[in-house]
RNA sequence: UCCUCAGUAGCUCAAUGGUGGAGCAACCGGCUGUUAACCGGUAGGUUGUUGGUUCGAGUCCAACCUGGGGAGCCA
C-alpha cells in the first residue's frame, strides 16, 4: 500500500489540491457532533498534522467518534485547500479504516502536560508536540554537524568508547569489567587482580576522545569526533547527564584563534541549518517554550561572538556593581554566577573567555608566553552557560613533560601522547562541544533530560 | 554531595488545625464547521511513606522516598 505522507502534502499542497489522497497515522485529537466530526491526525513525517473531516455518509461513522487518542487509522479522501481557516488544508474523508486500536486510558491527553510528567512516560513523549519538535531538531542538528565538518574536509574519527588509559582526567569514569562482582579475584596484596579481567587491566567508558583525536589530527590535519561520552559524576543539575554526546574537532597547524574561529563558524552554521530545515518546530519553540528564541538566534547569526581574556573578564566583574555570592579573584575559576553575568548581562551574546590561569586548567593546554596562563577557551552562551571548552595543545615536549610531572601524571601512561610531540608535533588545537547543551541552546529547552530521548542521570536509567 | 521548594482524583491545581473540591481526561447523552470545540449528567481519593504532637492532621514536627530549582564537578 502506498500512502501519501503529510510532509509531502505540506510541501506540495497546490499540486494535491482537489486530488484523492490516502494517509495513515495516529489520531491526536478528535471532535465529533451527531452528523460530522473532525480528526487531527499525525503520521510522524511532519511536525504538524492534518485535519480530516468526516460525516455520517461513512458506514462506520458512529464507531469513528469513539476512537480514542493514538488510534491508528487509514484515511482516504479528497485533499482540499482551506485558505480561510486556521489550518491551510484538510481532507474530506471518503473512508476511514482502523489500523490499530488505542485505549481511553492513553496517558497523553490533548492538554498541556508538565515536562516532569512527560519524563515519566518517555516511551510516549515523542508523540507530544514538544518532544516531536525536540527530537526532530536533534536529528537535524546531528546531520548538520557531520555536514559542516565534511564540507570542510574534516575526517570523522571513531575514537574508542572503552578505554584502558586510566588517566583521561576529565571526571569520574564508569568502570567496564567482566569480573564477577560477587567473587572478585584478589592478588597477593588483596588488591583486585585485573589481570583476570577482560582487558587484563582496569578499563572504563570514555570521558573524552580528545587524546586519540590529537593522534588523527597529526595525520589528517583536520578531524572531528562525534559520539557518546560518559561521566560518573554525582551531579544533579539541568545541564549534566551521565551519558551524553560530544563533538570534538582537532585541527593541526592551528592556534587558539583558529580554534575559536572554527567554533564560531560551526555554531552559526548549526543555527542557520535548524532555522532553515525545521521551521515549524522552531516556530513552536518560539511560541511555547522560549518567547524570544528566534530573534535571539537570528541576532547571533548577524553578530560576532565576543572574545575576552580571563584577566579582562575578572576586571569587568570587579568593576560591576553586582554583588556576587563568590568573590571575584584572579587565580580562582569563574563561578556559574560570574559566567552568567558575563554572557547574559555584560555582553548579552555568546562570549569566548580565553587565557585562564594555568593552575585551574588541564595539563595538556599550551602555556602562554607570560608563563602564568594557558591558551584555553570556554564559550559561554546566555541561558545554558558553558557550551564549549577547548584549547591550543601543548606541543613542546619538555614543557608538556614538566606539566605532567606537576600534575602527578606518569610519563609511561602517556607514552604515545608524548611521542606525538617528537615526530612532527606541530601546533594544534581543538575543543569539545556538548551536543545536548547545543540542542538546549537551539530549542530553548532548559533541562538536559528533555533533549535526550532516554536520559541517564544519577539514579535514573529507566527505559 | 550540600542548600532550598514541592508532593492531594489519570493530568493540572484549590482546601483558616474542624464533613477533601474544581478544570481537563474517562463514561453516558445532546449539538451541522470544530481548532486545548461546546452544553448537560455520571463515576473517580489509604492526601508520597513511616512515626510523632493534638479531642481532632491534607494542614504542625521528625526521618525517609520522589521530583523541581540553586551550588559544586563539567560538556
Amino acid at each position: 500500500m502506498k500512502y501519501n505522507l503529510i510532509r509531502d502534502l505540506y510541501e506540495n499542497k497546490e499540486a494535491y489540491s482537489e486530488k484523492e489522497v490516502t494517509i495513515s497515522g495516529w489520531i491526536r485529537t478528535i471532535r465529533d457532533s451527531n452528523k460530522f466530526g473532525f480528526i487531527e491526525i499525525n503520521d510522524g513525517t511532519s511536525f504538524k498534522g492534518i485535519q480530516v473531516v468526516y460525516d455520517d455518509s461513512l458506514e462506520n461513522f458512529s464507531d469513528i467518534g469513539k476512537y480514542p487518542v493514538a488510534t491508528a487509522i487509514v484515511v482516504k479522501g479528497k485533499f482540499v485547500l482551506t485558505p480561510e481557516s486556521k489550518q491551510p488544508f484538510e481532507i474530506k474523508a471518503t473512508s476511514i479504516s482502523l489500523e490499530a486500536p488505542s485505549d481511553s486510558k492513553y496517558p497523553l491527553q490533548k492538554k498541556r502536560h508538565t515536562l516532569e510528567y512527560l519524563r515519566t512516560i518517555a516511551h510516549l513523549r515523542p508523540r507530544s508536540n514538544t518532544f516531536a519538535a525536540v527530537f526532530r531538531v536533534r536529528s537535524l542538528a546531528s546531520y548538520a554537524v557531520h555536514k559542516f565538518f565534511q564540507e570542510k574536509g574534516f575526517v570523522n574519527v571513531h575514537t574508542p568508547i572503552i578505554t584502558a588509559s586510566d588517566a583521561e582526567g576529565a571526571g569520574e569514569m564508569f568502570k567496564v569489567t567482566t569480573l564477577d562482582l560477587l567473587d572478585i579475584p584478589r592478588d597477593d596484596r588483596k588488591e583486585v587482580d585485573f589481570t583476570k579481567d577482560f582487558f587484563e587491566k582496569p578499563a572504563s567508558l570514555t570521558v573524552s576522545g580528545q587524546l586519540e583525536g590529537e593522534i588523527f589530527a597529526l595525520a589528517f590535519r583536520n578531524i572531528y569526533t562525534f559520539g557518546p561520552t560518559f561521566r560518573a559524576e554525582n551531579s544533579n543539575t539541568p545541564r549534566h547527564a551521565a551519558e551524553f554526546w560530544m563533538i570534538e574537532p582537532e585541527i593541526a597547524f592551528a592556534d587558539i584563534k583558529d580554534d575559536m574561529d572554527l567554533a564560531e563558524e560551526m555554531i552559526k552554521y548549526l543555527i542557520r541549518f535548524v532555522l532553515d530545515n525545521a521551521p515549524q518546530e522552531m516556530e513552536f519553540f518560539n511560541s511555547f517554550i522560549d518567547k524570544g528564541l528566534k530573534d535571539r538566534l537570528e541576532g547571533i547569526l548577524k553578530s560576532d561572538f565576543e572574545r575576552v581574556t580571563y584577566t579582562e573578564a575578572i576586571r569587568l566583574l570587579k568593576e560591576s556593581e553586582k554583588e556576587f555570592e563568590y568573590p571575584v579573584e584572579w587565580g580562582s575559576d569563574l563561578q556559574t554566577e560570574h559566567e552568567r553575568y558575563l554572557t547574559e548581562m555584560v555582553f548579552k551574546k555568546p562570549v569566548f573567555v580565553t587565557d585562564y590561569p594555568k593552575d585551574i586548567k588541564a595539563f595538556y593546554m599550551r602555556l602562554n608566553e607570560d608563563e602564568k596562563t594557558v591558551a584555553a577557551m570556554d564559550l559561554l552562551v546566555p541561558g545554558v552557560g558553558e557550551i564549549i571548552g577547548g584549547s591550543q595543545r601543548e606541543e613542546r615536549l619538555e614543557v608538556l613533560k614538566e606539566k605532567m610531572l606537576k600534575n602527578g601524571l606518569k610519563e609511561e601512561d602517556y607514552w604515545w601522547y608524548l611521542e606525538l610531540r617528537k615526530y612532527g608535533g606541530v601546533k594544534h588545537a581543538g575543543f569539545g562541544l556538548g551536543f545536548e547543551r547545543l540542542i538546549m541552546y537551539l530549542t530553548g529547552m532548559s533541562n538536559i533530560r528533555d533533549v535526550i530521548p532516554f536520559p541517564r542521570t544519577v539514579g535514573n536509567a529507566e527505559f
